[in-house]
RNA sequence: GGCGCUAUCGUCUAGGGGUUAGGACGUGAGAUUCUCAAUCUUAAAACACGGGUUCGAUUCCCGUUAGCGCUACCA
C-alpha cells in the first residue's frame, strides 16, 4: 500500500466533443512524458458527461491520435458516463456533511437575475439564497417533483490557496467564487465534481492540464478539502495560440492532430515539435560548441522531461518549424522505415507503384534528402516509382518548349538505349559528347532531360536519376520527348 | 467589469544583478552547378513602458500597458 502511494499517477482526461486537437495532444504528451520519466502510471479517462456534445467516434479519434503520436496508457480508458453513481454518492456525502445544498432556482430565474445584475453593473454571482432551505423542505419539494441542482457551499470569507508546479503559489479570495453547481438537475455531475471525485478515486498524484483551468482550481481545492482529502500536485500548462496570438482554433487551419498526419507529417516530427512548444530542456540542450539541440528521440524526451522546464507564457504554433522538423525526420529515416508511411500515402492517392521493392527503396534513399513532406512521394516524386506521373507544366514550358531540344533528347534517348555500360559516368559522358557534337550547351540538354525523365524542373543530380530509373526507362522517356506537345 | 496568468529577435526559446544577451525556425546576401526546395558561408533581427531596490538592472519589487484565460445546470 505504501509503495503504490509513492509512484506517480497521472492522467489525460479529454472530453470527446471533438478530435484530439493540438492543445490536447500537447497536454497528453507532457502528462505521458512525466509519467514515463517518473516511472509512474499513465491513465486515460474520457470525460463524456456532456452527452449532447460527446460521441464514440470522437473517442476513437482521440485514441487514434494518441497512438499515432506514440503514446500508450497503463489504465483505462475509463468513461465518466459509466461512473455516474460515484459522483451522485460524492454529492450526497457533501450535502450530509454540510458542504453542499440543493438549489431549486430555475434556469430562468438565474438568467433573469444575471440580466438584472448586468444592468446594475454588479457582478453576476449566485447569491446562495437556497442555502437556507432545510433538508426536510428540500426532500419534500423533490418528492413533489421539483428537480434541484446541488451546489457547493463556498466559504464567504478567507481565501483558498494551492501550489502550482508551474506557476508557483496561488491564492484566490473565496468571495470571488460563487456557489457552483456540483450536480445538475438531471443528476449528471458538472466538471468540477467529476474531476475531483475521479482524481481522488483513481488516486492521482499530479494533475497536468491546460492553464485555462487555473482559475477553476480553487473550486476544486475546496472540494478536496470538503472531502477531507489532501491535494494532488497541480501543473498548469500555458496555452497554444494561433499566429494572431489568439487561442488556437479551427479558423487558424488544422487543429486536429490527425489532420497533420493527413498533411504528410511524420509522427516523430510532430511529437518533437510539440514537446518543445512550452517546454525546454534548458541547459541540457546546450552543446560544447555548435547549436543547441532541437532534435530529441522519445527516450531522450522521457529522460529529460521535467515540470520545471515548462514555460509560463503562451506559445504560438509555428507551422514553418513543424515543416522543418518534418524534413529532418524524413531525411533521417531508414528507407525501409519510410516505405510503409509512403505506401499509406500511395493508397490514399489511389496509386500503385510499378517497380520492385529494391528499386523503390533505392529511389526513396535518393529522394529523401530533398523531401519536405510525405506527400512529395505521392506527387512530385511519382516518376521514380512507375510510368504513371504527370509533367509539371511550368517545367515543360521552361525547358522543353524548344522543338529542337526535344528532337535532340529523343535522339539522345536512342543512343542511351544502345549504350553498352549504363553508369553515372558513362551517361554523363554520352550526353556531354552529344552536346559538343550538336554545338549545344550541355546544360540545356540536362535541364530538358530532367523534365523529360522526372516531369519536374527540380530533381537530384541528373545522372544519378538516370541510374535510378534504369536504362530502359531513360531511353523510353527521352524518346517520347519528341512527341511532347508544349503549349 | 471582476479575478487570475504572462511579457527576451517575426516565431519557438536559453540565460540571468556586471554577458559581444546564446541557439533554432523563418527571412536577406553570397558561394557551389546540371535544376533547387539540397549543401556551405554570411547578415539583419529581441530583453514592452515607467518607477523603485542596488555601485550596477534585461534579470528582483511595484505600477502602467498589452495579450491570454476564467467568470454556465460546457469541459
Amino acid at each position: 500500500m505504501k509503495s503504490s502511494s509513492e509512484t506517480t499517477r497521472v492522467r489525460f482526461a479529454p472530453s470527446p466533443t471533438g478530435f484530439l486537437h493540438v492543445g490536447g495532444a500537447r497536454t497528453a504528451l507532457f502528462s505521458w512524458l512525466f509519467a514515463r520519466h517518473t516511472e509512474g502510471t499513465f491513465i486515460l479517462r474520457i470525460e463524456d458527461t456532456d452527452f449532447e456534445r460527446s460521441s464514440a467516434d470522437m473517442v476513437t479519434g482521440i485514441l487514434d491520435g494518441m497512438r499515432w503520436l506514440g503514446m500508450d496508457w497503463d489504465e483505462g480508458p475509463f468513461y465518466q458516463s459509466q461512473r455516474l453513481e460515484l459522483y451522485a454518492r460524492t454529492a450526497m456525502q457533501l450535502i450530509e456533511n454540510g458542504y453542499a445544498y440543493r438549489c431549486f432556482c430555475t434556469r430562468e430565474e438565474l438568467e433573469a437575475r444575471r440580466a438584472a445584475a448586468a444592468e446594475t453593473g454588479t457582478v453576476p454571482r449566485y447569491d446562495g439564497r437556497c442555502r437556507t432551505i432545510s433538508r426536510e423542505d428540500a426532500e419534500t419539494r423533490i418528492a413533489l417533483g421539483e428537480r434541484p441542482v446541488v451546489r457547493f457551499k463556498v466559504p464567504r470569507e478567507g481565501s483558498t490557496t494551492f501550489q502550482d508546479a508551474v506557476f508557483g503559489p496561488m491564492e484566490f479570495a473565496n468571495a470571488e467564487l460563487e456557489d457552483f453547481v456540483l450536480l445538475r438537475s438531471d443528476g449528471i455531475p458538472t466538471y468540477h465534481l467529476s474531476v475531483v471525485a475521479d482524481d481522488l478515486d483513481m488516486r492521482m498524484t499530479h494533475i497536468i492540464r491546460g492553464a485555462d483551468h487555473l482559475s477553476n482550481t480553487p473550486k476544486q481545492v475546496l472540494l478536496y478539502q470538503a472531502l477531507g482529502a489532501s491535494l494532488p500536485v497541480f501543473a498548469h500548462l500555458p496555452l497554444i495560440l494561433g499566429p494572431d496570438k489568439t487561442r488556437l482554433s479551427k479558423r487558424h487551419g488544422a487543429t486536429s492532430v490527425m489532420a497533420y498526419k493527413d498533411m504528410g507529417i511524420v509522427p516523430e516530427a510532430f511529437r518533437n515539435f510539440l514537446a518543445l512548444l512550452g517546454w525546454s530542456p534548458g541547459e541540457a540542450a546546450k552543446q560544447a560548441d555548435g547549436p543547441d539541440r532541437e532534435i530529441f528521440s522519445t527516450d531522450e524526451l522521457i529522460q529529460m522531461f521535467s515540470l520545471d522546464g515548462i514555460a509560463h507564457s503562451n506559445a504560438v504554433f509555428n507551422n514553418e518549424k513543424l515543416a522543418w522538423y518534418n524534413t529532418e525526420y524524413i531525411r533521417s529515416y531508414d528507407p525501409t522505415r519510410l516505405l510503409p508511411l509512403i505506401e499509406e500515402e500511395w493508397r490514399a492517392a489511389d496509386y500503385q507503384p510499378a517497380r520492385s521493392r529494391e528499386e523503390i527503396l533505392a529511389a526513396i534513399a535518393l529522394l529523401q534528402p530533398r523531401a519536405r513532406n510525405l506527400k512529395d512521394f505521392a506527387s512530385t516524386f511519382l516518376a521514380y516509382f512507375g510510368d504513371e506521373f504527370t509533367m509539371d507544366e511550368a517545367a515543360v514550358k521552361k525547358f522543353l518548349s524548344d522543338a529542337t531540344v526535344r528532337q535532340m533528347l529523343a535522339e539522345l534517348g536512342s543512343r542511351y538505349a544502345a549504350l553498352r555500360e549504363f553508369t553515372e559516368a558513362s551517361t554523363e559522358e554520352l550526353l556531354r559528347a552529344y552536346a559538343t557534337e550538336k554545338g549545344i550547351k550541355a546544360g540545356a540538354l540536362i535541364n530538358g532531360a530532367r523534365v523529360a525523365l522526372t516531369g519536374q524542373a527540380v530533381a537530384p543530380s541528373l545522372f544519378v536519376v538516370m541510374l535510378c530509373l534504369g536504362q530502359h526507362t531513360v531511353a523510353h522517356r527521352l524518346e517520347a520527348a519528341a512527341a511532347l506537345t508544349v503549349g
